[in-house]
RNA sequence: GCCAGCGUAGCUCAGUCGGUAGAGCAGCUGAUUCGUAAUCAGCAGGUCGGAGGUUCGAUCCCUCUCGCUGGCUCCA
């Protein structure tokens, strides 16, 4: 009898068992299951026949997809067990975890959540076989009523073909696509993370479920990492790190999502801007300054009153007209580029503004610096023929790609945002437009070798875009970087220049944020750093510790001559002992830490301490000034002495 | 906006089955002059998120409201 296992044909012997050919197969990892013929088995599996086997692993999608598929009927399963009567509706796989979604009149309480994890792993202890059911249609649907599970009737009255597939485990039977695990017993590392609610099929109109996440994972030590990652998020949190180390606050009486900026998150914004700005007028852009409102009229022939205007404030009455609040800055620009008659010669424009937008978020979205009311972008709009648009969307990719690396985030995910196929017709713009503009964001892609996911359908109305995704220090992705073309708005104002042939023509507009808004990102750099910002970050560079009242002169010295040196620094003059001090910088995160006593004044140098690296000996005052005047000049991301 | 949870000193948290509150850290004052992550002592600090109701009496129970948290929805 010949099976194929991963594309390898073995002979074996009729009824020989999976686990007993890996001897031959002598895969690199042990796998905990196996796909044979499209049926998801145990490595208990007899083959009876010829056949097609592939080997999933405890690490993989596939396997772990199943087990979370599984994990959350298990959950659903459990539930019905403990509170009879409750409806289930839908319980997916998905990143990291599954959920299920139950219709019950009582909330799910932290203390259920413990009752119901127990349950599962008495249910999983049982290793009760899972299986597939085919019923027909009407079967299926008299068979769900009978148990009160109107919900479930409804998805498969919509959902479900002529012959409807089941999986039952024990009493528990669920209307599912599968595949599942061949049996419960494969569930054991697996922990409730949280209820919540969720509405049914996503209608914010219709019933609201509680919603209950779990996660699984094939052995302990993989659950183990999960939930230790989620203790790290916590530890990371910008909100948390926000608070102490005093960088920025919102509170109650000046409203929800918009933010303060303290001293020091304050001294750290304007160091991300002074490069911004920098690298921006080397870059080839100039840079606007447009105010924070303007009449209603300008947001009309925009369009944002027709279709924005449930993310924009209240108008304000001044002098008997209508002005808004900007939740955009591209009108602003515009208008500066209607204040003359432009000319090709005169293209690409590359105008971009730190501009503050303000936009309504519903209540229960705001988080933080990452979701917020009031923000500011750092946004440009780049203006240019059609002969330019490639050479400014490659230049764009390269600037972006360049400005994020100097923040130390060097692993990008790129997706491209086309149109629709199906449902073409809803989109601005002409037909020549979306392909041209398609095949230049294509073109700089490719021609930078970017691996990119191209997304049908996820363009906005008026026009293809590039996002970027930035990873951070705990594999987590970030939006921040996006580029828009727009064939809206140069329509709506009639913006225009002329050519060589001294004809009027439409240029291409292309809309463009790189960091994203100054907020967001300043929230997801604390969390990739965990607060310890690189020395050219950092708010207060370097701090001085006397070791007593006798040193505090040299301290004072030695602090500025830092200072003249364009160093952030300060003494710590505190009657306080050395290691009071010390713990106290340590936590402020403080990257250079100088300690002085007898010793370093009577040699003239200092103690250096470097931020967790602990202490590094003496070190000559200018020696020590030069290397530090370097790092923070080229903007170092690392600190070795 | 919706569901659930939370809101006590600047921060982290305890507490009151209804009789107006307590710790640690931070702060202030004093002593200590010290060598790589917390010196000691004293003091001060709260209309228990806000408003209303029930009650002889509310931080505690009820209603409303604001804010925060986790999700949902949304994210041109």
């Amino acid at each position: 009898m010949n099976i194929k296992v991963d594309g390898v044909v073995f002979s074996v012997e009729k009824g020989t068992r999976l686990r007993d050919i890996l001897g031959q197969l002598k895969p690199a990892k042990t796998p905990v299951l196996a796909g044979v013929d499209g049926e998801v088995v145990g490595l208990d599996f007899r083959l009876e026949k010829d056949g097609d086997v592939h080997l999933i692993y405890s690490d993989s999608d596939e396997g772990l997809d199943i087990l979370r598929h599984s994990a959350s009927h298990l959950m659903a399963h459990a539930v019905l067990d403990l509170f009879p009567g409750t409806q289930v509706g839908i319980g997916p796989a998905i990143e990291n975890g599954f959920y299920y979604d139950f219709l019950r009149e009582t909330p799910f309480t932290p203390l259920d959540l413990e009752t119901i994890e127990k349950k599962m792993h008495e249910l999983a202890d049982r290793n009760v076989p899972i299986q597939k059911i085919i019923h027909d249609k009407s079967e299926a649907v008299g068979q769900f009523k009978k148990l009160g599970q109107s919900l479930k009737v409804e998805l498969i009255e919509e959902k479900g073909g002529e012959s409807v597939s089941c999986y039952a485990q024990g009493g528990f039977v669920d209307f599912c696509l599968g595949p599942h695990l061949p049996s419960t017993g494969y569930i054991k590392h697996f922990k409730l993370l949280s209820v919540s609610g969720a509405y049914w099929r996503g209608d914010e109109r219709g019933r609201q479920l509680q919603r209950i996440y779990g996660t699984v994972f094939f052995d302990k030590k993989q659950l183990a990492d999960y939930l230790h990652l989620l203790e790290e998020a916590k530890e990371r949190d910008h909100r948390k790190l926000g608070l102490e180390l005093d960088l920025f606050s919102s509170c109650e009486d000046l409203g929800g999502g918009l933010i303060l900026w303290h001293p020091k998150g304050a001294r750290i914004r304007a160091t991300i801007e002074q490069h911004w700005r920098e690298r921006h007028w080397t870059g080839g852009y100039d840079i606007l300054y447009t105010p924070h409102i303007g009449r209603a009229s300008l947001w009309q022939t925009s369009g944002h009153l027709d279709f924005y205007k449930e993310s924009m404030y209240s108008p304000m009455d001044i002098d008997e007209q209508d002005y808004y609040l900007k939740p955009m800055n591209c009108p602003f620009h515009i208008q500066v580029y209607k204040t003359r008659l432009r000319s090709y010669r005169d293209l690409p424009l590359r105008w971009a503004e730190l501009g503050t937008v303000y936009r309504y978020e519903r209540s229960g979205v705001l988080h933080g610096l990452l979701r917020v009311r009031g923000f500011t972008q750092d946004d440009a709009h780049i203006i240019c023929t059609p002969q330019q648009i490639y050479d400014e969307i490659l230049r764009v990719l390269d600037f972006s790609i360049s400005l994020l690396a100097d923040f130390g985030f060097v692993d990008n995910k790129i997706e491209l945002s086309v149109r629709d196929p199906k449902n073409l017709a809803k989109y601005a713009g002409s037909e020549e437009m979306w392909q041209q503009a398609e095949a230049s964001l294509v073109r700089a892609l490719e021609a930078r070798k970017l691996p990119y996911k191209r997304i049908e359908g996820e363009a906005v109305f008026y026009g293809p875009k590039i996002d970027i995704k930035i990873k951070d220090a705990l594999g987590r992705l970030w939006q921040c970087t996006t580029i828009q073309f727009d064939f809206n708005m140069p329509e709506r104002f009639d913006m225009t220049y002329v050519g060589e042939d001294n004809q009027p023509h439409r240029p291409y507009m292309v809309h463009r944020a790189l960091l994203g808004s100054l907020e967001r990102f300043f929230g997801i750099l604390i969390e990739h750093y965990k607060g310890n910002f690189p020395l050219w970050l950092a708010p207060v560079q370097a701090v001085i510790l006397p070791i007593s009242e006798r040193h505090e002169e040299y301290a004072v010295v030695l602090n500025k001559r830092l200072q003249e040196r364009g160093i952030r620094s300060q003494a710590d003059t505190r009657r306080e002992k050395i290691g009071y001090k010390i713990r106290d910088a340590e936590n402020q995160k403080i990257p250079l830490i100088l300690v002085v006593g007898d010793k370093e004044v009577a040699a003239g140098t200092a103690s250096l301490r470097v931020h967790t690296q602990g202490d590094k000996g003496q070190v000559q005052v200018v020696e020590f000034l030069d290397k530090i005047v370097d790092l923070n000049k080229n903007k170092s991301l690392t600190l070795s002495f």
